[in-house]
DNA sequence: TCCTCCATGTAGACACTGTCTACTCAGCTC
DNA sequence: GAGCTGAGTAGACAGTGTCTACATGGAGGA
């Protein structure tokens, strides 16, 4: 009963989720979306004047859930930052894979409206976190951060979305990719101490 | 006058092709390419029984353009491996950005028949070549090549994509993300020599 | 109490999509 | 010439996103 009367926008938003994350991408059409939650296809239009504006608002709700996964991941933030950083890749990936129709929405610029919704400032933050910790983990001297934080990025979006697409071994698990970004990482901040 | 009479099997891969590069995936309608190769919206059925297979074949063209692409600036196969690696991400990278659309339909499994039209074997040459140099490279004692490979390239493909995506900055050109690709090489071979 | 207004949602139209089926019709063989 | 077959046409069907005209119910003011 947690969604009794929360209002039709709220609702809509959690019955796309559901679907999402249920049934994929395709089944997010807009009558499909009205119709499980009990109105009209005329009536999202009221809250989203556009489909595109509906799914972006779905999309947020999941950047929101991998940014708290990955929090939830990291802890308290006192562990080595190269460590931290080793936690967050996995983090990531265990999302993607978990979730994977949501993280398909989330990366499918043309079904979203990047500009509108803030859904570049949704992920945001989560590329400071990364920034920070790799400034903190000390990079190469010459190695601008953010530029070193897209690689990483880039690194781990490309291993989800050729995991995800089958284009990988299909021997290789979440816990093979492990090395993988670790690897990465050491090119970025040198060789791991001790 | 190259298209005059070469079949409508081969002129709605054609008309495909030119539009997804011109427009993009979502000019890729079946009745539209039917109309642009002046036939009735029926006639693409003879040849291919669904949208999926029509998209699936336009798809094999792009990765045949890649791999000529790619051999391409790999040349005669004479510099070093190493050097012949940076190479193909390059030209991975130059060909992903100059065809923004039809690289997108090559990743976009949802609108491809991953199985029935040999579309994983038409990208598996190109992963055979890279592992080829890998291989001949010298990779660090443990890895296996394969793996190394599918590394190397979900780091190519994730920089494509969030780079058309506009996730990475702005100012980051093709040219800027080549130390990233030998950041990431430089992971799975040990350091650069001399 | 009655009236008005307005937010919320309904219902139908429109153009478009992919798929399916009935049909035309030229060109060929027997 | 008769019949058949491959190739393409044309229309129907269910589904889609968008737009617009319409109900309706509840709150605020006289």
């Amino acid at each position: 009963m947690h969604e009794e009367d929360a209002g039709l926008r709220a609702r809509l938003i959690e019955v796309g989720v559901e679907l999402v994350t249920r049934e994929g991408t395709q089944a997010l059409s807009l009558r499909e979306i009205a119709r499980r939650a009990g109105v009209s296809h005329g009536a999202p239009r009221r809250y989203f004047p556009t489909h595109l504006e509906l799914l972006s608002a779905i999309a947020r709700e999941g950047f929101a859930a991998l940014g708290a996964e990955v929090t939830r991941a990291l802890g308290d933030g006192r562990a080595d930052p190269r460590a931290q950083l080793t936690t967050l890749g996995q983090a990531y990936l265990d999302f993607a894979l978990a979730n994977r129709g949501m993280y398909e929405l989330m990366f499918r610029h043309d079904l979203l409206e990047s500009n509108h919704l803030g859904l570049r400032e949704a992920s945001l933050p989560l590329f400071d976190v990364v920034v920070d910790l790799l400034t903190r983990a000390g990079l190469r001297p010459g190695v601008d951060p953010r530029i070193a934080a897209g690689a990483l990025w880039a690194n781990a979006h490309g291993l989800a979305q050729l995991w995800a697409w089958g284009s990988l071994q299909p021997t290789t698990g979440s816990a093979e990719l492990e090395p993988l970004l670790r690897a990465v990482l050491e090119a970025h901040l040198g060789p791991e101490p001790q």
